[in-house]
DNA sequence: GTGGTCTAGACCACA
DNA sequence: GTGGTCTAGACCACG
């Protein structure tokens, strides 16, 4: 669980390292059930606040990714919600697909990037 | 130009008005060389400050999609970057396909939706 | 006296027409004496506002560049300022300086361009 | 950090306050990784609204001079863009160098010049 | 009438 | 305590 952190970036930390930890749930680097880097071993190996890696948690668990075990440690959820497409990823992904498309990425060319992102090839 | 605004959202209203502009500009709903409304109307109809359109429209000047044309007005860009897909923008739409994935989107559906958000049908 | 104009610019239309004028005296494609064009033309050959016209050459005619003949017609000054570099310039030579320095131009890089331009060779 | 600050000059404040930064760095008053001041200290100290100070920031990290640490403070980039002279930096020098000769400079003399700025002697 | 700039406040997210 | 965002005004340069 290295994390890479760009404190330079407009995206706040604890984002980036929730956003990391979904990228590694659904690329199967986490398979349900493993055991995620306690709070303060994952802080001390990104260099970040204790606080920000409880925000991002937080925020995984609210989300449905992990969970809490009774032993106190946590873990990836066996199962996640099967809501489907919510509303606002459909208007982040309207976003990026005008955006792509403004950069003269042909429609063929960005499927196949859709795809091999979902698959987890690159 | 009706800008839908959510004033509750964590995404900065300015964001969101960049938003809409540059989906306007991908689905043909804006063309090159078309004016868009100024500071103040855009303002009043959207019922927010003239700071905020103006930084919405200053960040869309600087990537490139509109630009101001000194003789009163601002009008879409005839060119845009021609890039190719950043690596900002690979990351974003990484998450999203993680989240997708881990919201049992299969990828057929997945690759469908992109295509048609691409191509401006929804 | 082709005008290139960048309307796009965020250099003032009759700043624009100014610095092509200044150059052109130089340059030595316009000499002392030389008439330069009549407002109406220059604005119609450029299709811009007369006004705007009339802004760049008051300028000029202030800095000492150009002078109104007793005819009528405008005709480049037979001696300008011999006040050396002033501050003002300085300073705005000193940004470009430091700004070519942080592009990793070098120093001979930079004399060498700094001269040529001084001499009407690019 | 101090700030000289022409009120009554027609370049912006906040494009003042820029261009002294860019100085700063370039004369290594300023050294990739030091911490510029915060925006609230700098506006109090300098007489301007925070907002003004806002944007200049903004402006230098557009340009790639600083960025924000996302743990409070703002420091000087590692890393300058090395593109070089960019056009529109040598059509600003264009207009300068012109107006040197017309001041009767003699080449030598700016030349000179050129070099002390670039090398922050003066 | 347009965008550009500036002020004097305020609230919030982040770390 | 930091930067980010937003408001409600105002004045000015430009064309």
């Amino acid at each position: 669980m290295l994390m890479k952190l760009d404190f330079g970036s407009d995206v706040p930390i604890y984002q980036q390292i929730r956003n990391q930890i979904v990228n590694a749930i659904a690329s199967e680097k986490l398979l349900p059930g493993d055991k995620i880097p306690a709070i303060r071993v994952m802080a001390d190996e990104a260099g970040v606040n204790m606080m920000t890696v409880n925000k991002a948690y937080a925020l995984l668990k609210q989300e449905g990714y992990i969970k809490s075990e009774r032993r106190g440690g946590t873990v990836v959820a066996e199962e996640f919600g099967k809501g489907g497409l919510g509303e606002g990823l459909r208007e982040r992904l309207r976003v990026i697909a005008s955006e792509a498309r403004l950069a003269a990425v042909s429609e063929e060319e960005f499927i196949k990037l859709c795809g091999k992102l979902y698959r987890g090839e690159i």
